[in-house]
DNA sequence: GTTATAATTGAACAGGTATTCAATTATTTG
DNA sequence: CAAATAATTGAATACCTGTTCAATTATAAC
């Protein structure tokens, strides 16, 4: 696994930049398990539609999260297993103590 | 899972915004199964030590990598587990076609 | 001590980006 | 049709950040 390709390591890397964002990752959790139209998002979150619309558009371009219209509202859910498994290992690593460091 | 508190948020958002960078993630990648000194990866990479010191202070401050001095070198290494297997994870996504969505 | 190699640091600059606000489009309802 | 709600879009802005270059520190060799 120790090489990686310069325009893999590009496209990675614009998926863990769009979940860099703590606005947008809390966007992503919101409709992890369940689609959620933009209104109720944004109301939850307490963030404009305007800022919601504006996230959600660069993370379904990401194809991060999936959209339907249901009649006047969309529905965004998050695309598939693995980012529920990214968030899930990353939170872990966020909230254990130091361990495998000789140094900070 | 859903619901995510905003200081969690923000600290999670930061590790990912860390390796939402394509020359920090290359970083990562490179002492991700060996400690590599600075030197060692700038060429690799085709980086400045400058630039890879740089990068370095922030990946080691948000503890997703250690250091240990031997001699004029300092190595580096991926800290836990966690990292390896949040990689691996999205490398699959990134590869993946579109799957689980009503619209792009 | 001096010289050489490795790594860190700080300042400065250019490009990117999250947010706001106003305007616009889409859809439903009367 | 008009009115209302939901969502998108574009422009403007204020802030952030990746990179470079020069200077500095740390360790080893002579």
């Amino acid at each position: 696994m120790p090489t990686l390709n310069e325009d893999t390591a590009v496209r990675l890397a614009e998926v863990f930049h769009l979940i860099g964002d703590p606005n947008r990752l809390r966007i992503v959790f919101a409709c992890l398990d369940e689609p959620v139209c933009v209104s109720d998002m944004a109301a939850r979150l307490g963030l404009s539609a305007s800022l919601v619309s504006h996230h959600l558009r660069l993370l379904r371009a990401a194809r991060l999260l999936g959209s339907e219209r249901r009649g006047k509202q969309v529905f965004y859910r998050a695309a598939d297993e693995h980012i529920r498994s990214v968030l899930r290992d990353m939170a872990e690593h966020v909230e254990e103590p130091d361990e495998h460091q000789e140094s900070g």
